[in-house]
DNA sequence: TAAGATAGACAACGTCGTTGTCGTTAATAG
DNA sequence: CTATTAACGACAACGACGTTGTCTATCTTA
């Protein structure tokens, strides 16, 4: 199939799009009071998850070292997203849970992203949307959540 | 559509295809003789290209300070994969230019991305390849080099 | 010919990842 | 019951990679 387009533009597409919702999605939180939010917050925020976590185990979900993980913590601290607390049970664990502020950042997230799609749908049909998420998750891990990327794009 | 997955599903999905090519691209590379080569590597010797170019030029093509991309040099020319020579008209410049290891690498790219696509084709049909293209494309600026990829994730 | 702009080298710094170490607290083996 | 081992979190040092700022050499232009 001579008409085929070369084998790189695949990647490229797939990288474009992803940053094109990824974009709209913290424009569209910066305007909804979220001016702050990170690209990796919501994603280590869905990973901590309303159950809370500790720093060792949001490190092994997200594949990086435990100072990393108590780094992004930190972080998400200071934006007042995530709160830490003992563990009455386990006096050495800390658990990180999502505050108010979090978890409304978290709800407009998926709620902007549930109109993002809704707009690609807009442009290339319901169906054909439907039929692209279909081809990609066979062609992806099932396993969403060790993204490892930090740093992995690196030189 | 109470059938629709959640909109967060397709950013990562994009994520993940993106990923699992890059990946293995790679893997592949690294069989063929370039274990060294990075994921952002292959991009900037395509934004180096066959004529050849100055750090200064290639910071502005990538979106980044003249330093970082002279550092990024450095480190392709560490590899072998780049070499730079003054430019005979205007002894400010140094010219870049890809050495054949560096062409070598671009030219294998190539073609494992091309067995690449060509695998996705098997498993979710040519047609619906070319509709999947067709469709990121349209939801997609057209400007590929511009992805300001380094830092952007970051915390 | 003098003034301004540009290329590239060098240094200092910030961010974010890593590994290593250490004190405290739990779990467990004897 | 006690002693060893394991786990959590904090601190420090380091490396990778980006940034800005400065400096010299060279080209362009008024």
């Amino acid at each position: 199939m001579s008409n085929d387009p070369p084998g790189f533009e695949l990647p490229l597409r797939l990288f474009l799009g992803f940053r094109v919702l990824i974009d709209e999605l913290h424009a569209e939180l910066a305007r909804q009071g979220h001016p702050h939010a990170r690209p990796m917050h919501g994603f280590v925020m869905q990973a901590i998850g309303t159950e809370g976590t500790t720093a060792v185990e949001l490190g092994r979900t997200l594949g990086v070292s435990k100072q990393a993980a108590g780094k992004t913590i930190e972080a998400l601290e200071r934006l007042g997203y995530v709160e830490r607390a003992r563990d009455p049970r386990d006096t050495r664990r800390k658990i990180v849970r999502l505050t108010p502020s979090g978890v409304d950042m978290l709800v407009r997230s998926a709620r902007i992203f549930d109109d993002l799609r809704a707009r690609w749908a807009a442009v290339i049909g319901d169906e054909r949307l439907r039929e692209l998420e279909t081809d990609l998750r066979k062609v992806t891990p099932p396993d969403v959540f060790r993204l490892d990327v930090p740093g992995w794009f690196g030189a």
